[in-house]
This record gives C-alpha cells, sequence and structure tokens, in this order.
RNA sequence: GCCGGGGUGGCGAAACAGGUAUCCGCGGCAGACUUAAAAUCUGCUGGGCCUCACGGCCCAUGCCGGUUCGAGUCCGGCCCCCGGCACCA
C-alpha cells in the first residue's frame, strides 16, 4: 500500500470533523477567559504550577506530557469548584540563546521572542488552558529588575557576597561553563575539550546557612516524591564528626582535619591534604625542597576537574613532614594525595586504613602500615571494616563502640583544646556569577573608594545593553560596552565601574512562582499579602530533572524571603509531581538522537484530544514511558466511538436533567456501570493514574455499546432506556472533558447543552452510592487455595448460607477427598477457601 | 560502590488494603458489511494437556527459599534492566 501524497497530514480516514471542533472552541475558552483567574472569587483557591520552560523553540511529545498532566488537573479542579490558578511563562534567559544567536547571526532577544510566540502557538494547539494575562518573560526589564531586587535583598543581609572560587574553563570555547556543562571525566559538553579551573572572584549565596532548615524542612514535604527528598537529602549531604589538632612537625600552626570516625582515630598510621591545601603550598616554597615533589603537587593541582570520579587511580607522595596524633602522640607522615579533595571538610584527613576503604587501598599502593583499632562482632578478620564495632588497641578507650565510644574519645580530646564536634555538608554556596551576556546583571558597581556598591533600588533594573558584541571571548560581554560599565558611585559620585556578569539562570527561576499573582506591579517584585494567600503552591508539576538544583534554590530563597518577614510560609511547593519521560527507541527523546516525536503532524492527523488522551493513556504518569505511534491510532479509535454513539442517539434522548429511571436489569447494570467509573475516575485522579482513568471511559463505552446493541431494547425520550442512556452519555462526557476536553464541550452541546455554555462550569460528576448497589455477586469459592467454582450468591447471605452452598456445590466435592472440609475460610461478600 | 525505581501475555499495561492474575488498549486470527478495499461492527487471543463436545486438569507475575487457609502483593537471599550520585573523610 503506497500512501497517497501528503497523506500523513490528513484527518486520518472515518475521523470526526475534530479539527473545526477543536478550533471553535479553543476560541470559546479564550471568549469566555475561562482560565483567567479571579481574585476576588469565594471559591476556595488551587494554585497549579507547571515548572515554566526554557523557550527553545519547538516541543515535543515528551515535553507535551508535563503540561497535559497539569491542564487536566486545572480543569478537574474548575469543575470541582476551586478558584485556580494556572499560569505560564519563561525561563527565557540563558546560554541556548546566545549560542543560537551567534549561528544564526540574530540577536538572542529575538531568538527567544520568536520561540516563545512559536511555544505559546503549540501550548494553544495542544489546549492546554493558561492564564495567559499573567505571562512573564525571565528576560524582559520589568521582571528581572526584580530579580536584581531580589539580590540586593540577599546582599542586604549578607547572604549574597563576593569570593574566590575555581570555576570550569573551556580554553576552546574561551569561556567559562556552569557545572552542570562539565561532563564525563571534566570536558566541556559543547566541543569535548577537557575543562580547566580558574580562580577568579566571583558572587555566592550563602546557600550553606539555610544548610539545616532546607534539610529539616523536608519532613514537611510529605506531599512531594520520596525519591526527591531522599535526593535533596543527599545533596545537602549532612555529616557529624569532629575536627581534630595534629601539631607539624616545624610549625607553630596545626592540621585541622575532619573526620566522622574519632573513634578510629588510633589507627590513623598517616594523614594526608589535597594538593591545594594551604600547608601543601608551604610545603612546596620551603628551601630544599624535593623537586620531584613540587612538579608532582603542580601537576595534580591541573588535574582537579577530573579527580571528582572514584575510578581514579590514587596518587600520592610523602611530603616528608611528619604530623602528631593527639591521641596517642604518634608522629605519623603526611602525604599530599589526589583523593582528598579541597572543597570538602578542611582538606585534610587523618588516614585509617584499616576501616576506609579509601585509605585502605592507597596504604596497600604505598606500602603504608594497616592498623586495626574496631574488632568486627561477627568475628571476621577482613580489612577494611568500615562499621561500628568496639575499639581495641585503643589504651583506654577499649571496649568501647558506637556513639559511646566517639563521643568518649571527643571529650577527652576537647578537654586539651584537641578537637571540637564539628558539622560538615556537602553542599556548598551558590555561584551566581556568569560571564555570559544573556542573563540578568548583576546589580553592583565597584567604586576605587568605596569598594562594591549595591545599585540603589531605585536605579533599577540595571538594563542589559542589546547592542553588545557577545561572542564568547574569554572575558564578559558586558564589559565590552563602555557605556554600561561607566558608572557612578552610588556612595561617592565618583567615577566607577559596573558588575560586568550576570546571574545564573536559576536565580531568576527561584521566585516566578511569587510573581505570577502580581506580574505587572511595578512598584514591588510581589505584594506580601496577595502571595500569603495564594501559596504555598498547591500542585507544582515537573519533571525529576529539576529534583535538586531548581527546587533547592527555590526553597531556599523562600526560606531568606521568610526571615526577611517578606512571605508567611517557609515552603513554596505544597505537593510536586514529577512526571515520568517518555522514550521512544527506549531512550529520552532528544534532537541529537534523532527521535522526537512532533506533535504538530500527529494534531492534524488526529487532533490534540488524541494526543491527549494516548499521552495519559500510556502509562502511570510518573513512571517513563515508551511512546508508540500504533497507541495514537487507537486512542482516536475511542474518541471516533464517543463521537458516534453521541451522534446515533443524542435526538433519542430526553431533554437534559431528565432523572434516570431503572425499569430493567439490563439498566440497572448501565448505571451501575456509569457511577462505578465516576469512583474510578475521581480516586485516579488523586494520585495521576489517568491511564487507569482512560482505561475506565472505555470500559463505560463498552457498557453502552452493550446496552444499545440489544436489538430488543428501543432508545426513546420517553422511556427509561433514554433516561439512563442519557445519564451514561452525560457522566462519560464530564469525566472526559479534563482529558479530551474539545470534544467533550462539543458532544455536551450535542447533548442538548446551551451552546454558550462550557463544560467547564459545570461540576464534576459524584457518584451515587445507591446507584452502585447490588443484591447478587459471584461467591468464588478456592478448595485449598485453588479457585474450583462461581456460585451466584444473594448479597448479604450468612456463612451458614454461603458454606452450604459451597459445599453442595459438584466441583467442589469433586476435590474433597472425604467430602469434608477441614477448615473454612470465608472473605464476606467475596470468596471461601475451603482446606480439604 | 552507594541511593532510588523497575522486571506480569507478542507489545503498552491492570490488579483497593494478602482474596478469581492478565482490566483497558495495541498487535494477531476468524467472521459480518462491501463488487473490492478502507473504515466500522462481532467473536477469539498467556502456555501446555485431556475431551467429539459441554467441560476439565496442570503450569505461569525475573530466580531460590520462607510466612499464610490463600502471595504479583509480605519477609530473607540472589540475578538482570533503568535513573541519580559518585574518592564527601
Amino acid at each position: 500500500m503506497t500512501p497517497e501524497k501528503g497523506s500523513a497530514e490528513r484527518s486520518a480516514p472515518g475521523s470526526y470533523p475534530f479539527a473545526e471542533i477543536e478550533e471553535r472552541w479553543k476560541r470559546r475558552w479564550d471568549e469566555l477567559g475561562i482560565f483567567r483567574l479571579d481574585l476576588s472569587s469565594p471559591k476556595p483557591k488551587y494554585y497549579c504550577l507547571d515548572m515554566f520552560p526554557y523557550p527553545s523553540g519547538d516541543l515535543h511529545v515528551g515535553h507535551g506530557r508535563n503540561y497535559i498532566i497539569g491542564d487536566v488537573l486545572v480543569r478537574t479542579k474548575i469543575m470541582d469548584g476551586w478558584n485556580v490558578l494556572s499560569p505560564m511563562g519563561w525561563d527565557a534567559f540563558g546560554l541556548p540563546a546566545e549560542n543560537a544567536a551567534i549561528e544564526r547571526r540574530i540577536h538572542p532577544a529575538e531568538w527567544t521572542t520568536s520561540n516563545i510566540v512559536k511555544m505559546k502557538r503549540q501550548f494553544h494547539a495542544w489546549g492546554i488552558g493558561f492564564d495567559w494575562s499573567r505571562e512573564v518573560a525571565s528576560c524582559h526589564p520589568g521582571y528581572y529588575r526584580w530579580t536584581q531586587w531580589l539580590f540586593l535583598k540577599l546582599f542586604e543581609r549578607g547572604l549574597a557576597y563576593r569570593g574566590v572560587a575555581p570555576v570550569n574553563w573551556c580554553p576552546s570555547c574561551a569561556t567559562v561553563l556552569a557545572n552542570e556543562q562539565v561532563v564525563g571525566e571534566g570536558d566541556c559538553e559543547r566541543c569535548g575539550t577537557r575543562v580547566v579551573l580558574k580562580e577568579l572572584e566571583q558572587w555566592f549565596f550563602r546557600i550553606t546557612s539555610y544548610a539545616d532548615s532546607l534539610l529539616a524542612d523536608l519532613d514537611l514535604l510529605g506531599e512531594w516524591p520520596e525519591k526527591v527528598r531522599i535526593m535533596q537529602r543527599n545533596w545537602i549531604g549532612r555529616s557529624e564528626g569532629a575536627e581534630i589538632e595534629f601539631e607539624t612537625e616545624g610549625r607553630a600552626e596545626s592540621l585541622t582535619v575532619f573526620t566522622t570516625r574519632i573513634d578510629t582515630l588510633f589507627g590513623a598510621t598517616y594523614a594526608v591534604i589535597a594538593p591545594e591545601h594551604p600547608l601543601a603550598s608551604w610545603i612546596i616554597g620551603r628551601p630544599g625542597v624535593d623537586a620531584g615533589l613540587v612538579e608532582f603537587i603542580r601537576r595534580l593541582r591541573g588535574t582537579r576537574p577530573e579527580r571528582g570520579a572514584a575510578d581514579v587511580v590514587k596518587e600520592g607522595r610523602d611530603s616528608g613532614i611528619k604530623v602528631r596524633n593527639p591521641a596517642n602522640g604518634e608522629w605519623i607522615p603526611l602525604f599530599v594525595a589526589n583523593y582528598v579533595l579541597m572543597e570538602y571538610g578542611t582538606g585534610a584527613i587523618m588516614a585509617v586504613p584499616a576501616h576506609d576503604a579509601r585509605d585502605h587501598e592507597f596504604a596497600q599502593s604505598q606500602g603504608l602500615p594497616i592498623r586495626r583499632v574496631i574488632a568486627n562482632p561477627s568475628g571476621d578478620p577482613a580489612l577494611p571494616y568500615e562499621d561500628a564495632g568496639p575499639m581495641v588497641n585503643s589504651g583506654r578507650f577499649d571496649g568501647l563502640s558506637g556513639d559511646a565510644a566517639k563521643a568518649a574519645v571527643l571529650k577527652e580530646l576537647a578537654a586539651g583544646n584537641l578537637a571540637r564536634p564539628m558539622v560538615r555538608t556537602r553542599l556548598r554556596d551558590w555561584l551566581i556569577s556568569r560571564q555570559r551576556y544573556w542573563g540578568a546583571p548583576i546589580p553592583i558597581i565597584y567604586c576605587g573608594d568605596c569598594g562594591a556598591v549595591p545599585v540603589p533600588e531605585s536605579d533599577l533594573p540595571v538594563r542589559l545593553p542589546l547592542d553588545v558584541d557577545f561572542r564568547p571571548k574569554g572575558d564578559s560581554p558586558l564589559a565590552r560596552s563602555e557605556s554600561f560599565v561607566k558608572a557612578v558611585c552610588p556612595k561617592c559620585g565618583r567615577p566607577a565601574r559596573r558588575e560586568t556578569d550576570t546571574m545564573d539562570t536559576f536565580v531568576d527561576s527561584s521566585w516566578y512562582f511569587l510573581r505570577y499573582l502580581t506580574p505587572r506591579d511595578e512598584t514591588r517584585a510581589f505584594d506580601t499579602e496577595t502571595v500569603n494567600h495564594w501559596l504555598p503552591v498547591d500542585q507544582y508539576v515537573g519533571g525529576v530533572e529539576h529534583a535538586i538544583l531548581h527546587l533547592l534554590y527555590a526553597r531556599f530563597i523562600t526560606k531568606a524571603l521568610y526571615d526577611m518577614g517578606l512571605v508567611s510560609f517557609r515552603e513554596p511547593f505544597q505537593r510536586l509531581f514529577a512526571q515520568g519521560m517518555i522514550t521512544k527507541g527506549g531512550v529520552k527523546m532528544s534532537k541529537s538522537k534523532g527521535n522526537v516525536v512532533p506533535p504538530d503532524t500527529l494534531i492534524r492527523r488526529f487532533g490534540a484530544d488524541t494526543m491527549r488522551v494516548y499521552t495519559l493513556f500510556i502509562g502511570p504518569s510518573e513512571k517513563d514511558a515508551e511512546w508508540e505511534d500504533r497507541g495514537v491510532e487507537g486512542a482516536h479509535r475511542f474518541l471516533n466511538r464517543v463521537w458516534r454513539f453521541v451522534e446515533t442517539y443524542a435526538a433519542k434522548l430526553p431533554p437534559p436533567g431528565t432523572a434516570p429511571r431503572v425499569e430493567s436489569a439490563e439498566e440497572r447494570v448501565l448505571r451501575r456501570k456509569t457511577h462505578d467509573t465516576i469512583r474510578r475516575a475521581r480516586q485516579d485522579a488523586a494520585h495521576f493514574h489517568f491511564n487507569t482513568t482512560v482505561a475506565a471511559l472505555m470500559e463505560l463505552v463498552n457498557a453502552i455499546s452493550d446496552f444499545v446493541a440489544d436489538g430488543a431494547r428501543e432508545i426513546t425520550p420517553r422511556n427509561a432506556a433514554g433516561t439512563v442512556l442519557r445519564e451514561a452519555l452525560e457522566t462519560l462526557t464530564l469525566l472526559l472533558a479534563p482529558i479530551a476536553p474539545h470534544i467533550a464541550e462539543e458532544i455536551w452541546a450535542r447533548l442538548g447543552h446551551r451552546a454558550e455554555e462550557t463544560v467547564f462550569r459545570t461540576a464534576w460528576p459524584k457518584a451515587d452510592e445507591a446507584a452502585m448497589e447490588t443484591d447478587t455477586y459471584t461467591l468464588v469459592v478456592q478448595v485449598s487455595g485453588k479457585v474450583r467454582a462461581q456460585i451466584p450468591m444473594r448479597v448479604g447471605a450468612t456463612t451458614e448460607e454461603v458454606e452450604h452452598a459451597a459445599l453442595s456445590d459438584e466441583r467442589v466435592q469433586r476435590h474433597l477427598p472425604d467430602g469434608r472440609a477441614r477448615n473454612i475460610f470465608h472473605v464476606k461478600g467475596r470468596l471461601v477457601n475451603i482446606v480439604a
């Protein structure tokens, strides 16, 4: 079969007229403003938030899942009587705009704007309902003005500070890279060149001072996926331990090491410092130092980016210096090695090869002594042994174990000021400087006399100049704009220079959810009172790829604002839903893999409703799912079927509002199915299990099909069958509405509801318990756990009746050797298990 | 290595809270309608076996074991796949 030219662009044969329907109802929603928030509504508030996207230009069906899930929720909540806020905006600053602009020779602003237009058109095509009157774009001066304000607020409280830090530098691209742009063993994501570290003075946000509350308040986030909370907990990486002083040969200053295992102190047979440690500099600066050692340390310092990987071979050299173990007075050698990181703890460790796998590996390769000081309670002599156990070979501490052992050693050393309890976190302060053009300028002016002076709030925004050569050359592009750099010191009025770095785009996205409430307010970033009413966000929906960075930063900023008294809540997002990704051919969809499914052709061929139904039906929303083009056709068939039933029977039904009347068994069965479907839909919605909702709706359609297929039954506006069928079709329509909103609107109208109404001003159905009641059920009879019979039973039958019925069944008797039961278990209303 | 998620028909998957495993859909097979095809509709569709048939039996939720009247579900021990973190002292 050879498809006609362009057949993929046409509607599938036999389709309902979705193109016309979808266009009409989208226009209607815009006219009615059903997604426009009414701040004065008395209904209870519901803030449903999709993570705002980076405007990359085109979305594929994998992105679509996120917004479809959010939209189903929004529409369900609207029908269920909530005052829903559903905003959308653009995380519009960032590197890709610069790169694309360089390639295409257009300005990043232009590229970004045209992408936003494209993506808005896509959202519209999918029928995603947003309150576009609240749209924000982080690259707009009306927005980044307040990002800069946020910086100033943090600066005022000492939460923004300037410090020296090593940053990733790609020599080939001649630019600084973000951590997440360094891949593998330290290569530039774009060109594959090995990055190097450069010491630069940078701006930081002091997120580490919130480490404890960021950690503790994870307990408040019971409605977040456990997985995300664990990832955050690990990222913060809090460990309790101690700092210990080791007297250093030839130096007044002692060496401070951090350990969580002070109970193994007697097993320290050497110590190690990172190559970047100040003591290493002192060592190589000494007269007569071994030239090989100097060369070694210098070489290691250049390999920092790839040293993080665990599979790097441990390398180290004896520094020639000895340090003194404060517990036993022993002088042990000090090594410089690549397996100790300057950024963690104090950059120095005591090495206990008997009880640490890394030290063990190193000690073995260097032939260093290994001394057991913790016994393994199981008696296993294998080393390294890293778990708890009683201390041995530790003099007066022998026999103590675990926390008691740690406390005892610490107490004794602390008395001599040789140790102190210490908590360390893996979390580092947030480096927000970027030597990039397309971002929010950091609102700081450098004055020769006054130093770093914040730009006064009244002078915000510090506008990003548009006429800048932003090609990466290694400096900050803004530094090339003389008119931008030239400034006057706000303090003393003398000539000064502007900061030319821009902020990390994660700063932009760490507060946008506050801006949606008053997006055009030119007097403040957000209104405290309004924000306090509307936040925390009731439901946040987004990809798990933001589990750490964005969500941690947003939590941090919220806590900082709380401490400033600007918001009354400690956590920004009450509930989080992280949807799974959609794969094609087993891998994540991406342009570079060439496996994206573009939604536009699908929509032209099958309509947006079909794409929505299939996207939801593909599997549980939180799990990854494989996209199958065939499955789309199945979803389309389902909607066609719904359409045909309404076409066929709409004119034969009683008018809307007619109460259902049951006169026959078949009518009772259909009513029961109708209400059971409502029950299931409500239950599924609570867990975002829309795949089973769609399955339930398909079952209802099958039940309707069975009901009308009975040739003997006529459907008329006057008979009971008509009333029950109307109820089933209306229920189907209302339950379908959040999922396939366009077709639902159309059939709702065709079922006789006024054309100017919208199904979204109609209440989502509630199940009628009475309609679900039955008077008989199928009793499952097991003999010794195996199903042997199904017997129809009257609801409410007594245990005696049930047992009697079961035992008198010949299929049961056949499996009872002596015809008698040794024991009987009865689960009322379900089954009996007869033990032979 | 550590942490998390998962493994059920040919495929996507379902199974509230330990109680009929495989809902729903895809694909396949057969039939109806049609000059024909498409579309649509109907029936069947986990594997093996017995039976002319009605029907019945056995096996099956990654593997091995356990708890239980009863296990996809709970417990112990393994194997494999996916994701995240990764020398964090």
